[in-house]
DNA sequence: GGGGATAGCATGGGAATTTATGGGATACAA
DNA sequence: TTGTATCCCATAAATTCCCATGCTATCCCC
């Protein structure tokens, strides 16, 4: 499980060192039966500047998600173009580094500082600046919405969801 | 799995390098127990002006789904004909290229630069203008359509889940 | 608990290898 | 011959590999 928010140097030959955390998840889906490949996929997000990736372990289910559409789907076509087609194979060096192409580093405007943000399955890679605004934004809003946080598993006595009535506040 | 995208020239002999991501894809395919085969397939598209390929391995995979229809099922025969008999064997040369020939090159309107599109179990290849535009609007349905990229796999708590997506980045 | 040893991580730079590409030589067919 | 396809070699650029270093967190021993 991709974890955390880490942020590394992106040197002059576009090297980066990926988290050791994120190596060991990545290291760990590719033992279960996938392929030989040690190293990370990437791909530019299609709703935002940063970037998206996981290890190849995502990219089968993301894989196995796209063909249980139909084969003519537009949105298939348009997922397997957007994220398959757009992705990398970004392959560690002995020291835990891989080198972000030029492209991917200009479309997340990546110079200097990368920031990898751990989101469970996925992580992001994000300019460190850019990812503040987020961040902040994202806090607020998972305190508005906090009453939909709800585990289950146990029994919900309540019919109604929101739990503490009113909740949102500023 | 064939990932991302890659364009290389065509040159004045019809020949053309096969991204080394892809030839080390198809090998793979081929060492476990396919054929001595050392090169890619490929044929015209039934759906557009560009070209379809991959390893003989998808090869077989596609012979596995048409022995499953009926063997007088016009869809059958017509799938045979259109993927089976169009397609070439076009074999890697010790540079890792292959020479296309002149009617693929003619059917995708192909001249000076051919895009190498991975698309995960089969690739397709386009001449880099045309596919811009494809790109382009992938992205923008992908993005329209991203509340249908959910993986599943882990239990999902709540009954309705992230549906209409957060709406988070913006 | 203090202090030093140790291992892992992030980073920098140079060397060696791979990749993509062009061109010539050779074999084969029309 | 002429055109076509295949093979071989050369080269420039890009990528990968390898080694060294500073830093930090952890461990161990006294």
């Amino acid at each position: 499980m991709f974890l955390s928010r880490n942020t590394n140097t992106l040197d002059a030959k576009g090297r980066v060192s990926v988290p050791a955390d994120f190596r060991v998840e990545v290291g760990a889906g590719r033992e279960s039966g996938a392929g030989i490949f040690d190293g990370i996929i990437v791909w530019p997000s299609f709703d935002g500047p940063y970037l998206e990736g996981g290890g190849i372990a995502l990219l089968r289910d993301y894989q196995a998600l796209l063909e249980n559409m139909d084969p003519y789907d537009d949105a298939r076509i348009a997922f397997e173009r957007a994220i398959f087609a757009e992705s990398r194979r970004l392959s560690f060096d002995a020291n835990g580094r891989v080198s972000l192409p030029k492209e991917l580093a200009e479309y997340a405007e990546l110079n200097g500082q990368v920031t990898f943000i751990g989101l469970g399955r996925r992580f992001e890679i994000w300019n460190p600046a850019k990812y503040e605004s987020q961040s902040a934004s994202a806090r607020k809003m998972a305190r508005e919405n906090r009453h939909r946080l709800r585990l289950a598993g146990h029994r919900n006595i309540s019919g109604d969801g929101a739990g503490t009535g009113t909740g949102a506040a500023s």
